[in-house]
DNA sequence: TTCAAGAACCTGTTATGACGGGTCATGTCA
DNA sequence: TGACATGACCCGTCATAACAGGTTCTTGAA
């Protein structure tokens, strides 16, 4: 048989409640893990209602059974499904905290504030990306991308410096865009019309070298808060920064639920 | 043929480099996984380095490639190692960190990383509140409050200073348990009862002072995350805790949803 | 009627086999 | 010598097949 790069759109099959990417280039198991996730954002799945079988979904999707456990696996370490032994899976409790923990821009977040914020484009070009970068953007190492360092200023100080890298399609069109005032998260959603979904956040503390302190006006050595942003639109990593904030002008400030 | 239950230890096979558990009761890729994390942990396969393949696995632990795949997947998405298609399975820079997805005890995330911690208790009096922690606790500023400060060590290497603040009765309380190796909020939950909901946290990066430089055992100044936590037992205020982490040994990781 | 043994499902674990597609070293040909 | 083709090797994806062990409901015996 030939199993791969099957689609999941069966032939005439109006039976099956969902029509799934028709022409999709993504695994079988990534295109059911978001069918699945949009049923459970949307309501068809209720909180800690219980999903279909493993079995009942090999057949919906006419799927193997490795294949629908490797979808519902995704969605269980993200934590929106849980699943019981000789029971089943079910939908989780669903994070009730976003409001404090929205994916926004600097500028979105601050100028909901009051505050006021611009940036200063430092630098916007192609380059090849590293290894890190090239790991988090899915492409390979030495693959071009696009990279913009800005320093953003909070009521006229200089407050943090993004370093951000993105695929080059889309970082050609960013430097067509008002980079000083408009946050790039705003001109990804509305200009480029992608989809942002979520991101994955690493916050840690750093010293800041020379080239930081100069830019943020600070001392050398002085303390940085490191953030490594991953941004994602459509379950493709569209967007990777490197935000260094000054720790005497910023606070990372969230509410976390038990689960 | 039985492939269940089978344990990795083959008779009389000294060649294996590394004598599993003898009779354990745990599936084949737990075991598997936490024999490569002990040497990714010990130094046998050094952070950067390229682990074995996967057929190399194979052959050395005789089971079929989806059992070190189970056990490679679950450190990949641990963070202790990376895949590169085409390439194999390398070590990733070992850093701590704590998912602030989920409110967790400090112990109780890290032991689920298979990190090994205990806290040393520098302290545990009762004190006058000062004007930050009497408003946080929703008490009149000099009332009477509890603290403890403690010192945490993650695989025998200190990490962080944690000062933490109770109403009396509770504090009074904690100081009767096993506050060296048990967390916190594990006592408050099921020990005293108590419902916690949610906490609010904010971080920055400050620099490290004498007294934390030394019992963090680093250079005075080093960068530190310094984190403000109140957390919430049934919309009252029951802890509110400072923690000063290393900024090189420890990171906070988290996603973000958009919407 | 009560209770225990199954039956029927469910997820957990594991083996085997296959093909897709990326990486890299090597050898061949111009 | 240099560019390119090739093959060895590696991870990614997916199918099929089994058995282990937990949960729940049915059924039959005491």
């Amino acid at each position: 048989m030939a199993p791969h790069r099957k689609q999941i759109a069966p032939p005439g099959a109006a039976e099956v409640e969902d029509a799934l990417s028709p022409v999709s280039q993504m695994p079988l198991y990534t295109q059911i893990r978001e069918i699945l996730r949009r049923r459970i954002l949307d309501g068809s799945y209720p909180p800690h209602s219980q999903m279909p079988s493993e079995s009942q979904m090999m057949s919906a999707f006419d799927v193997s059974r490795i294949t629908i456990r490797q979808a519902l696996g995704d969605l269980q370490k993200e934590g929106l499904i849980f699943k019981v032994m000789g029971k089943g899976s079910f939908v989780a409790k669903p994070k009730a905290f976003q409001s404090l923990s929205r994916l926004q821009g600097f500028g979105e977040a601050m100028s909901t504030s009051g505050y006021e914020t611009y940036s200063l484009l430092l630098s916007a070009k192609p380059v090849a990306a590293s290894a890190v970068v090239a790991q988090r953007l899915q492409l390979k190492p030495e693959a071009p991308v696009f990279e913009i360092q800005r320093l953003r200023y909070l009521n006229r100080e200089p407050i943090s410096v993004d370093v951000s890298y993105f695929p080059p399609d889309i970082g050609e069109r960013l430097t067509q865009e008002d980079l000083a005032t408009r946050d790039i998260f705003v001109i990804l959603e509305n200009d480029l019309g992608r989809n942002l979904t979520h991101a994955d956040v690493q916050i840690e503390a750093i010293s800041a070298d020379e080239s930081l302190a100069r830019h943020l006006d600070i001392a050398e050595a002085s303390p940085l808060l490191r953030i490594e942003r991953l941004t994602w639109a459509d379950d493709r990593p569209i967007d990777f920064e490197f935000l260094y904030y000054r720790g005497d002008a910023f606070q990372y400030r969230l509410r976390i639920d038990r689960s």
